[in-house]
DNA sequence: ATGAAAGCGCTAACAC
DNA sequence: GTGTTAGCGCTTTCAT
């Protein structure tokens, strides 16, 4: 009552009302002393009637450690972005740290930024989904404190990273659909020069090297937005009317090939087999339910956790990339060329 | 070179190095002092010379201010929060405020427990949307730093809340279908007891109570998980087939509706109509598109921005609650009773 | 066991 | 203008 409003009561105030020394209450505090004798009790009414909270910030500040893990992502609505901030909150629970988000909207400017933000904050560690482009490279390599790099490989650089087997997910969709009789695909990729998307397409690639039989394999370059991407698969679709089979190195990309499908009347599932990289809640929803390569995020975030409390603790581990398998759910529009399903029912997928 | 590995060279080193005192180091830092004399020049090389970066944090609780604000949602997987967050980020920028997200995955334990850690944080105010649970309710009351409530109201409160007009939008959702000849409608609703849902209802029904046709209005509760809402739904179009349209009152329903519509092989936009509150980027991209009552992020994040930032200013003005409108995306689902679209193209959409 | 006092990194009021 | 100094809220020796 007797303090500035809107300023809390400090430690100091607790002390006074419960008549001892702040250093005791912050033994009381931190239970550095017996609580239920009437010093203790003293100082927890007082918290009480006062309404005390221990800053954090400032306890940090005079213990020169932290107990925040900053995490960077490129963009929340990318629902692989907000599953990995969600299962990493997930993994957060129950240790003594906590995630701090923040997105750079794929701008490489504003990921500068935010480094830079993090870098003058107490966090303990940072976890970073690079934006599509090397320039946080120096930065990372000269950060004082640790590092983990998330599904994005920062090419010629020895540092951390979790990411996904793209090259190796890639090869199997594309040696499925092989299998499966498809000679006329199309591939729908985002753009070059994109470390994962360029993975997966050596991945396909590879697959198709391997196969004997003549190919024709479209590469299509789709652009960022699912509008444009729709546009341009369509066409691609309109040239080829002979296309078997679509699979899409990226999940935005699957959504427009589903879409420019049903516009033209081509029976996914029947005439038709798609096939995604990267699943979404809508894929397993809509019938046919759309084949998915499935990126195993709680297993990222697991790895990623352990690695940056690994950093945290010793840093001098070896740096090194972990690789995560992903798994292919078996759904209803993964069928053979001649238009039979291979698995018909939705029970049969595998599970992540 | 001289300090333990891993802590960052401080003011006083800046100081020590550049031959000045830490005093004068700060006023060069924030501009307080010439840059371009020997002595400006010299603090900026010592600073340049060490990677000396500024502690945010310490600056904070010298200054008894901060720059942060927290924000609790209870979901990152959420599209709509997914959304609300990237919208508050962007509102952020250029300010000197900086969001700090976190989430309390719909576990309202989980909710005071992070209310409670902002408690002890140094921001500057805290913007919340509560978990379908009132719990909060006390906490925010007493807490001694501006809140504001976002998307869900909390009943029987005086707190400062920025939400849409749920019943107005819902009234005139179903006003339109009743306009379109529909007359046996299937409401699809979360569950009792969620203050949005309940209000989306209540426009639902006073719609239909100001209608003097018979209907056959069914409402059904979903529950929360897809699977199972698409189970509920499908058995409830198998009862009733003479549906000819169906209303979700939340997104995920919606797409548990298209997707036990497609197994059913009933024809959305064509035989049976399908209306959405709250749009999500699959609905506008799949064919028939489907029609959906959208929510105005930016502006929610528009107002709730600034109403944060009045608060934390001055702390009288009296607290209110902002209803922000929705808009009718009219797509391709939208359908008369008979079968006829009421609007064939994607380009006659309303605009947000 | 307990309280006084120093100090985390920084800023602001104050003297010089 | 410039350096000295006190102190933000807290923890942690170190005397008592």
């Amino acid at each position: 009552m007797d303090r500035k409003i809107g300023s809390r009561p400090s430690i100091r105030d607790v002390a006074r009302s419960a008549g001892v020394s702040p250093g005791c209450v912050s033994n009381v505090i931190n239970g550095r002393r017996k609580q239920d004798d009437p010093i203790g009790r003293a100082v927890h009414e007082a918290i009480e009637k006062l309404g005390y909270r221990r800053n954090t910030i400032a306890s940090n500040l005079r213990r020169s450690q932290s107990r925040f893990i900053g995490l960077v992502i490129p963009d929340f609505e990318n629902p692989f972005f907000a599953e990995l901030v969600a299962q990493l909150e997930q993994q957060a629970e129950g240790t003594q740290y906590r995630i701090v988000a923040t997105s750079s909207r794929e701008d490489p400017e504003i990921e500068l930024r935010e480094l830079d933000e993090l870098a003058g904050w107490p966090v303990a560690g940072i976890l970073l989904v690079p934006s599509m482009d090397s320039r946080c490279k120096p930065v990372i390599q000269t950060s004082d404190k640790p590092v983990v790099v998330i599904d994005r490989i920062i090419p010629d650089s020895d540092l951390d990273v979790i990411a996904v087997d793209n090259f190796e997910a890639s090869a199997e969709g594309m040696r499925r659909l092989l299998e499966l009789g498809h000679r006329r695909i199309l591939i729908a990729y985002l753009d070059d020069g994109i470390v994962n998307v360029d993975e997966r397409l050596a991945g396909v690639r590879a697959a198709a090297a391997q196969h004997s039989d003549e190919l024709e394999v479209n590469f299509l370059a789709t652009g960022p937005d699912v509008e444009g991407a729709r546009q341009r698969i369509g066409d691609l679709l309109d040239e080829n009317p002979g296309t078997t089979a679509i699979f899409c190195l990226f999940n935005s990309a699957t959504l427009a090939a589903y879409g420019a499908a049903q516009a033209r009347n081509l029976r996914l599932g029947q005439g038709l087999a798609l096939l995604s990289f990267d699943d979404s809640t809508w894929m397993s929803q809509v019938q046919p339910a759309v084949a998915a390569i499935i990126q195993p995020v709680a297993e990222i975030a697991r790895q990623a956790w352990e690695r940056i409390l690994t950093r945290i603790d010793a840093e001098t581990e070896p740096a090194g990339i972990v690789r995560v398998r992903c798994e292919l759910s078996q759904r209803e529009t993964l069928i053979a060329a001649n238009g039979v399903q291979e698995s018909a029912s939705r029970t049969t997928e595998e599970q992540v």
